[in-house]
DNA sequence: TGTGTATTTGCAACCGGTTGCAATTTTAGC
DNA sequence: GCTAAAATTGCAACCGGTTGCAAATACACA
């Protein structure tokens, strides 16, 4: 007849077995298994299953200052991007039995102070690290926070600066992928729609897209400057662009990525041009379902599933200071998905 | 000149005020703050705020026995339907300072333990919930886990007993719109790709489905069962009723998801049918994007962020075990979303 | 069989708060 | 000015593991 304590504790388990407590302690952990004569370490490991023993992770958290969890900060888990970043995250994470603490930092109230507040929770729970996938270009803040000893990776974006470790798509490369295809195909007259220069992501593509552009002997068409990375604001840009096609013609359109492009669509089926026959566009981060819109969307995929994966594996190597964990910028190249909405030009 | 210690903890911030941590600890709660006296409190706080002290959430657990945190299980973050959820989950969960910890329990490899894992390793963490998104109607498991004490929400999904509180659309509720909105368009010869019966939104959106033609005196024209809520599922049960169509015409469909319809249009754009002319087609859960496909597909929409928001609040109350923490189940009417995929049929 | 070395196990302090209860200080009432 | 009641603050045990160090036991070799 064995007692069952509602929750046994390592003291219970000890003692039921005429044990101290560490001698349990040291059997549960892997690291320090062999310290531990064989058979007592079998009596001890039946008695935990009888007895329903499950290890307390917030005493061991305490005690080794160690919670096994990150801190996640997204945007807006909504915005399709994400999810397979997430995804890649916690699949590495799991892998050593880690946890990802999430907060979306974009709120509709008072999303100023979201991150500061979502990292003072975070920092309560004691997480060891985290995996920061909302960086501005003139974020000191992320700065500060790294300085006060919190371990950092960027996802996605990177800071102004490059003083913090992060894993990010190949922007320059994806650029020329999507222009040398538009090129290749006969267009001469391309305009970007540029996200917002604060962000890594909107700088570096825009530079991305003018020096492929240039590799060619070409210049931009022109550029103009998308308020968000949002389908409405796609549309509002495009509307821009169309505004001044007379002086600025263009047959192809490079977006900074896939909600502007799908809200430039739109903005080109009001004003009745046709995709691709009239102008062809380009998105960029390969969103899913992207393939099923109509037309279905040509756009550069970026590796959102590995990057979330790499930069939990760069985190937790950080964490243990293994070798190869030197603070670098990844960087993932991109591919091309060639799809319906990129063709030659009309006049071509 | 004050002395920072990298951590300060409430010892030494007691110290550093010549008094004991006890009385520190009750200034920092709100709820027994005023057990404190004014200036002391006031004393208090400025020199939390001069030493940087952060609490340790990780102690507060231990000692408290509430981690502040709970388990979320879903099958696949990826899939486009869990994104509001999880951020209607958060956004409650973040109002009473609890957080999420997050587990996708369909992993390629080993799917069958997975969430039994992910559950164990919750433990450890000693969450004080859980929120479950991937409940099967045959689930004994889930039942065994309750028994053991855990607090459970189910979520969109219920177990086949109805033993768990759970947050769920109105299932029946939307295929009666869905087949409404076709019968008031002149469609009698419907049809429907049902998803698995082990889902008890399968079952109870075929059953839904029946009953609603069974209210304008219709019968079904075919139902055929689908493997899994996935486009290819969708395209593969499509092309089966294609096949059978000489015997069982039908002039619309019913999709139980939208991933499906998607399939199903694939289907029938393969086939040479055009949606809507030749055939209508609803999906159900009105997922992002929909408006951008080809063309814009009809849909039920339920209510995802509301049910993940309401499925948390349900669950923080049944741990205050609040008044109207009944175990009850919350049934959210959907809404129909017309768009392009649906119009009379063609010989009407 | 004795002594030296390796293995195992026990001891006790510690991680950083929380909380019931006792001690002390204030305030109130007369 | 004195006493009882109320408001503050201190004390110490506890939450459940972890870990350096000491004690005890086992094994090796002479």
């Amino acid at each position: 007849m064995v007692k069952r304590t509602p929750n046994p504790t390592l003291q219970d388990l000890a003692q039921h077995l005429g044990v101290h407590k560490s001698t349990v302690s040291r059997a549960m952990d892997p690291a320090r298994r062999q310290l531990v004569k064989a058979d007592l370490l079998l009596r001890i490991e039946t008695a935990a299953k009888t007895l329903g023993y499950r290890p307390n992770h917030a005493a061991a958290a305490l005690s080794r200052g160690r919670s096994k969890t990150i801190g996640v900060l997204l945007p807006d888990i909504t915005n399709p991007v994400f999810p397979p970043i997430l995804r890649g995250i916690e699949d590495a994470l799991d892998e050593e039995g880690y946890f990802a603490l999430l907060a979306n930092t974009s709120r509709p109230d008072s999303r100023g102070q979201a991150m500061e507040q979502a990292v003072d929770r975070m920092q309560a729970q004691r997480v060891e690290g985290f995996l920061v996938a909302t960086a501005t270009r003139d974020d000191v803040w992320l700065d500060t926070l790294r300085q006060s000893g919190a371990r950092i990776v960027l996802i996605n974006r990177t800071d102004g600066r490059g003083h913090l470790p992060a894993v990010i798509s190949d922007d320059m490369l994806g650029m020329r992928l999507a222009v040398d295809h538009l090129v290749a195909q006969g267009h001469r007259r391309i305009a970007h729609l540029a996200g917002p220069e604060s962000l890594s992501t909107g700088m570096a593509r825009r530079v991305g897209f003018e020096q492929a552009l240039h590799n060619h002997g070409l210049a931009a068409a022109r550029v103009v400057m998308v308020k968000a990375y949002a389908i409405d604001s796609g549309e509002q840009a495009m509307q821009q662009l169309l505004a001044s096609r007379q002086r600025h013609p263009f047959t192809a359109i490079v977006a900074a990525n896939d909600l502007i492009a799908l809200g430039a669509m739109q903005a080109l089926r009001a004003a009745g041009l046709h995709v691709p026959t009239d102008i062809s566009i380009v998105g960029h981060n390969d969103m899913p379902l992207l393939d099923q819109v109509n037309p279905p969307l040509t756009s550069v995929r970026i590796q959102h599933y590995e990057m979330g994966f790499k930069s939990a594996r760069l985190l937790l190597d950080a964490l243990r200071e293994r070798p190869g964990s030197q603070d670098a910028t990844v960087m993932l190249p991109p591919q091309l998905r060639v799809r319906g909405s990129t063709a030659a030009p009309a006049q071509a």
